[in-house]
DNA sequence: GAGCACTGC
């Protein structure tokens, strides 16, 4: 340990946080920031020290390195904190935590009276929940009774920026232990970047790594998965076609995030010990579990034979989460695949663009790592210092802020308007007004902006707004458990999701197997699939048959019954529920947690008591379809938020409470039309993607007389109000598209929620009034019918 | 009739 740089520094640091109440410390790769700061600060008697991390596997295998060179047991003097998992205890001195849970523990302590430190490592990711840490702390260390310290952990090009935020907090820069790397430039823009890529690693092009440098690994930095498989397809044909014995071997290996979690695994364990015995003894092929097919990838298992080398082709997943040895050249596309949301239209895309100069320089410094190495840039330099942002753009400019503004209103912090929190990058005013209307719609902050009850207890759920108020909903309507699995199946990686289905696999196995969401849309759907799995007792088999996907929990070490309710209770169980070690341990966590925010638990069932299918008996031998109308209705007051409407003549939809947004239900969805071909009045969707044609992804049938409510919420909406005052240039909200219903008829069909003739007579007139408009305004809207989605 | 960067409570 005494090598690492950070060592030599240790008497500066203390001196400059004995002193300060905030630190920024530069530390490049490998200067051994994550594992020293904390142990040195325990040297100099701090009592508590929090260490956060933007991800859970550098939570636990940092923590589980500072144990071992402290010589203590984890979980004692040193542990950590994610979720599902809580390895300390009262002995604990160090904790390492992602940031999401230090969040959390503000929640029940806001003071953190628990730390003596709080040291915020690698915020130069810039993660939504770091970001919001850093503006939290910058209150807290003026504001908080005790003593506190915090350090924040940066890259070089973000210091001086996070210093002048933090009031021209002194910078510490230390040096890191890579070696050194070569940095080469392209003379100009590749055409296609795909074909420079292989130029570069095996063909004639402005380098060729392959034939003309020494042994090493390479890896090659694409955007997606297509492209990589693309890549991969050609390197391989290039090295086939190599003359025998006038180079070395290689091996191809793609990495990228859909693949089985087993196969990325085996890239960070490459190179452990124990496994490559076990490689060498087995010969036998390996049998990865989890799909119960027999792998032929097996080469991604096997250390590189001698004289042999291997090329990665990557996502940004091999820029900070998977860190591949012996990795000796970087090839790097200077793109990366990001996801945005625009406030305006709530539409998420999905976007190819330029990385940031951070980006580039920990891409370059993946090939230092083992010895010196060198960095192939397929962009010129010019490129690089010119055109790249210093700094990737921040999360918090890319996201939807509703979760986020409810938790920091559920923090009552004193004398702050949310919309002048001190972020050390703003979002922008629409984005945070946009939050505030959603969170309106949802009840969970009044028209005044004040948080209400509900809000509340929402802020308490780690779910996203519309889930949680769903859950509270259904609790009042006596479905909480289906509730419960829906927001699951949503927000679990370890969902079951149908895969992709090959044509052929298609003709083999008719769709109609599959739970068809009684034809009320994709929520439904997903709670009937599930309960189908659950039927067979989570045979995984069963999904196998059934073309659908279960993608691993946690380290991929779960039962089929955990896997499937980790991914379902537990998610929304929070912390509460420490050792969900079954299902129903997790659903009763849940239920304690309900009654903590002191909700009367309704209609609570256990898992393995569910019973509901979407076929019931009524008692006579008659069998009839469940129109799942209470689950149905708490998804409708959930997704307040985001509701649609159909347009008259057509299966377009136009977004409620945006401005005229025409979108289309996603064609992958379960949502049916009626005999006359037309889709539901009303639906809620999940999300908005901004492919080339919008779509509303995840849809759920929902009925006239539960949207009235919602009509007229938006119809008193008003931003100025909501933001308290804080903005000073609210535009005049003009929400064009809310249907203009007389205020007669909305209180005729509110008040006499049974009347179905009357609300069905106010809906006539309302639609008459629709389509008179319609002609009216023009012909635009019918001339687009021949274009748009009709069923089949 | 279309598309899956990566995290996290």
């Amino acid at each position: 340990m005494a090598t690492l740089p950070i060592v030599q520094y240790e008497d500066k640091i203390i001196e400059t946080v004995e002193n300060n109440s905030i630190t920024v410390i530069i530390g490049e790769t490998g200067s051994g920031k994550s594992t020293q700061l904390s142990q040195m600060l325990h040297r100099r008697g701090y009592s508590k020290i929090a260490v956060t991390q933007p991800r859970r596997v550098a939570a636990v295998s940092v923590s589980r390195r500072v144990a071992q060179e402290l010589g203590v047991q984890l979980g004692e003097e040193v542990g950590y904190a994610i979720r599902f998992e809580d390895r300390t205890s009262h002995n604990t001195r160090i904790k390492y935590l992602t940031d999401g849970v230090l969040l959390r523990e503000s929640l029940a302590d806001p003071e953190l009276n628990d730390y003596s430190v709080i040291i915020l490592d690698e915020a130069h990711e810039r993660s939504l929940n770091t970001d919001i840490l850093m503006g939290l702390m910058k209150r807290l260390v003026k504001h908080r009774s005790s003593n506190l310290k915090v350090l924040i952990t940066s890259a070089t090009l973000d210091g001086d920026k996070v210093s002048k935020f933090f009031r021209d907090c002194p910078v510490l820069n230390i040096p890191g232990k890579l070696y050194p790397v070569e940095v080469l430039y392209s003379k100009e823009r590749p055409v296609s970047y795909l074909d420079a890529a292989l130029k570069t690693a095996l063909g004639i092009g402005f380098a060729d790594i392959h034939v003309r440098q020494p042994e090493g690994d390479i890896l090659i930095f694409m955007t997606g998965q297509e492209d990589i498989e693309k890549l991969v397809s050609k390197l391989e044909d290039k090295v086939r076609a190599l003359d025998e014995g006038s180079c070395m071997d290689a091996i191809i290996i793609p990495l990228h995030g859909s693949l089985p979690p087993e196969l990325q695994a085996s890239i960070s364990l490459l190179f452990f010990y124990k496994f490559i015995r076990f490689l060498e003894t087995s010969k036998d092929s390996v049998l990865l579990h989890g799909f119960g097919k027999k792998m032929t990838e097996v080469r991604v298992f096997s250390p590189p034979p001698p004289d042999c080398r291997r090329i990665i082709v990557a996502t940004n997943i091999a820029e900070t989460s998977l860190t591949v040895d012996g990795v000796v050249y970087v090839i790097d596309s200077g793109y990366v695949k990001q996801r945005q949301y625009n406030p305006s239209s709530r539409m998420y895309s999905l976007d190819v663009v330029q990385i940031s100069k951070v980006q580039a320089n920990q891409r370059a410094g993946r090939a230092g790592r083992t010895r010196p190495g060198k960095c192939y840039r397929l962009y010129p330099s010019q490129i690089y210092h010119d055109e790249f942002l210093d700094v990737t753009v921040p999360e918090i400019q890319r996201s939807s802020l509703a979760g986020s503004v409810l938790y920091l209103k559920s923090l009552d912090l004193p004398d702050i308007d949310i919309l002048k929190f001190d972020f050390l990058d703003s979002p922008s005013s629409e984005s945070l007004q946009d939050a505030l209307k959603q969170l309106y719609l949802i009840d969970a902050i009044d028209e005044n902006g004040a948080i209400t009850s509900i809000g509340r207890k929402m802020a308490e759920l780690p779910l996203e707004p519309s889930l949680s108020r769903t859950l509270m909903e259904a609790n009042n309507y006596g479905c909480i458990t289906e509730a419960l699995t829906v927001a699951a199946m949503l927000s679990t990686e370890s969902a079951l999701l149908p895969g992709k289905s090959k044509t052929e696999e298609k003709r083999k196995r008719p769709i109609s197997d599959l739970p068809d969401g009684s034809g009320l849309g994709d929520h439904i759907q997903l709670l009937q699939i599930y309960e189908r799995w659950h039927q067979t007792d989570y045979d995984i088999g069963w999904c196998k048959d059934h073309g659908l996907q279960r993608y691993g929990v946690a380290g991929g070490h779960c039962s089929p019954s955990t896997a499937s309710h980790i991914g379902g209770a537990a998610k929304a169980v929070t912390m509460t529920d420490k050792k969900t070690a079954n299902s129903g341990a997790a659903w009763s966590g849940y239920e304690r947690h309900l009654k903590n925010l002191e909700i009367p638990v309704r209609g609570m069932m256990f898992a393995r008591d569910v019973q509901p299918l979407d076929i019931k008996a009524n008692g006579k031998g008659e069998e009839f379809r469940r129109d799942y109308r209470n689950l149905r209705k708490a998804l409708c007051v959930g997704y307040a938020n985001q509701l649609s409407e159909r347009k008259m003549h057509h299966n377009g939809y136009r977004t409620l409470g945006l401005q005229g947004q025409v979108v289309q239900v996603h064609p992958s969805s379960a949502l049916s039309s009626d005999e006359h071909g037309k889709f539901p009045d009303y639906v809620v969707y999940h999300e908005l993607i901004a492919t080339p044609r919008p779509f509303m992804r995840n849809v759920c049938s929902v009925e006239m007389k539960w949207v009235i409510p919602i009509i007229n919420k938006l119809n008193t909406l008003n931003v100025k109000k909501l933001s308290g005052g804080g903005m000073d240039h609210v535009e005049e909200e003009s929400e064009r598209n809310i249907p203009d219903l007389p205020k007669k008829n909305v209180e005729v069909a509110a008040s006499v929620d049974d009347s179905e003739s009357r609300i069905q007579a106010a809906r006539e007139r309302f639609l008459a009034r629709k389509a008179n408009k319609v002609e009216k305004e023009g012909i635009v809207e019918v001339k687009k019918e021949n274009n748009v989605n009709k069923t089949p």
